[in-house]
DNA sequence: TTGCTTCTCCCTGTTTACAGGGAGTCTTAT
DNA sequence: ATAAGACTCCCTGTAAACAGGGAGAAGCAA
């Protein structure tokens, strides 16, 4: 038997951790290193404490930080990490941003538990591994004509919305003000309404809801 | 020791319902008697089928019927059933709503899976049973001066929302602002605004955005 | 008839968003 | 070294949204 496989997962709840741990227990080849609630916990596990994990189980959803942001951590900091996204999306858009951000597995949660036990052992091994939708989702997306077709316009736009425009853009959709979204960023209101303004220029929308609906087709939220 | 306590589950994530019943297996006293992935396999599951449990962990967000529906199903015929809620949310109109049809138990998925147990073990012996942060904010609720009972949550709003409120909730999707949408309904700009604060109070939204995405989140646009 | 709801419109304010500028610092790439 | 982009903050305004009232007309049901 050779080396055990170690894992680390995230997940903002707790009894869904717990079952993942229950069912991946049965499988003598993984062990569970440890576990995280929030994404900040993810990048503090990985970079303070200096631990290691062969295969990092990653939620979207979560407090402080989400999935998109803890990927874009690692790339930025040069830690070489594998992951797998565990989440209940299956939006085509998603699933394509996790790939470009360099996950190595992507599953839904209407999977079977057994389906984890395989794509960790997968991933360890330098493979990548899709749940059976998501593999659907992205075959139609290579061969059918390309993504959703009205908003090559915006599709064209997702790329050039910088960091922190993503982030004022996440916290209007979350019915923030200016000054609320300033106090959570810790910048100035003026700088938000600098951002905000940008953002309705680039996106070529009138107002904070066509922000908000932008978001949502885009699936930003 | 006493009979066997049987238990049913409901959640959308497969995942999450093999973890329970992991969870819950390491407790000789409680016994799985079958799953739902949709409200309505819930309800076929108790209805044609004539199962019998003595409690059901029930999740909220479901596809075709949703935990509410489930409730509401279970009031209108007549059946007596003993549920726990399982939820993501623990936003206190939920928990209210939630409580006023008569679910006995509701406890949030941050909590640890041994609390499942307890919770399962109070409610058969007809106790009620709530997750600490259940607990506290059901305390607020009752300690704070806001008595928030008239208004049902969210989801259930929308069979409340008029005609008229509903052409100017679509509008303001549409990134229309108050005098386009006078203008475009034959109306004035003050009953477009009367009908936008009514629409925020009844939606319990904050501003134009939280209305645009409670749109989308229940498929009006 | 009485009561309820919807739809309509008005009033007085305050707060927020939007428009259109400028400008300094910092990092990154050429 | 210079240029470009990102991020930050400031200014002056106007337009719109939000908050909390009141109130009349029409329709419908108990």
């Amino acid at each position: 038997m050779n080396k055990k496989i170690y894992v680390h997962i995230a997940d903002d709840h707790k009894i869904l951790i717990e079952g993942i741990i229950a069912v991946i227990n049965t499988d003598k080849e993984i062990e569970i290193k440890g576990y995280s609630l929030t994404g900040k916990e993810v990048i503090d596990w990985f970079d303070e404490k200096r631990n290691k994990a062969d295969v990092l189980i990653l939620d979207i959803t979560m407090p402080l930080l989400d999935g998109f942001e803890v990927l874009k951590h690692f790339n930025k900091n040069g830690i070489k990490q594998n992951v797998i996204i565990l989440s209940s999306y299956d939006d085509i858009k998603i699933v394509q941003e996790m790939l470009s951000l360099g996950c190595k597995g992507y599953i839904t949660k209407n999977s079977a538990g057994e389906h984890i036990v395989d794509a960790i052992k997968a991933v360890a091994s330098g493979e990548q591994y899709f749940s059976s939708d998501i593999q659907q989702i992205l075959l139609k997306s290579f061969a059918g004509q390309q993504v959703p077709v009205g908003d090559a316009p915006n599709k064209f736009m997702i790329g050039t919305l910088t960091d922190r425009e993503l982030d004022v853009l996440k916290l209007i959709t979350k019915q923030y003000n200016s000054p609320e979204i300033a106090d959570t960023l810790n910048i100035g209101i003026s700088t938000v309404e600098t951002h905000r303004k940008n953002l309705l220029r680039k996106l070529k929308v009138k107002n904070s809801v066509g922000l908000a609906m932008y978001a949502v087709k885009n699936s930003i939220v």
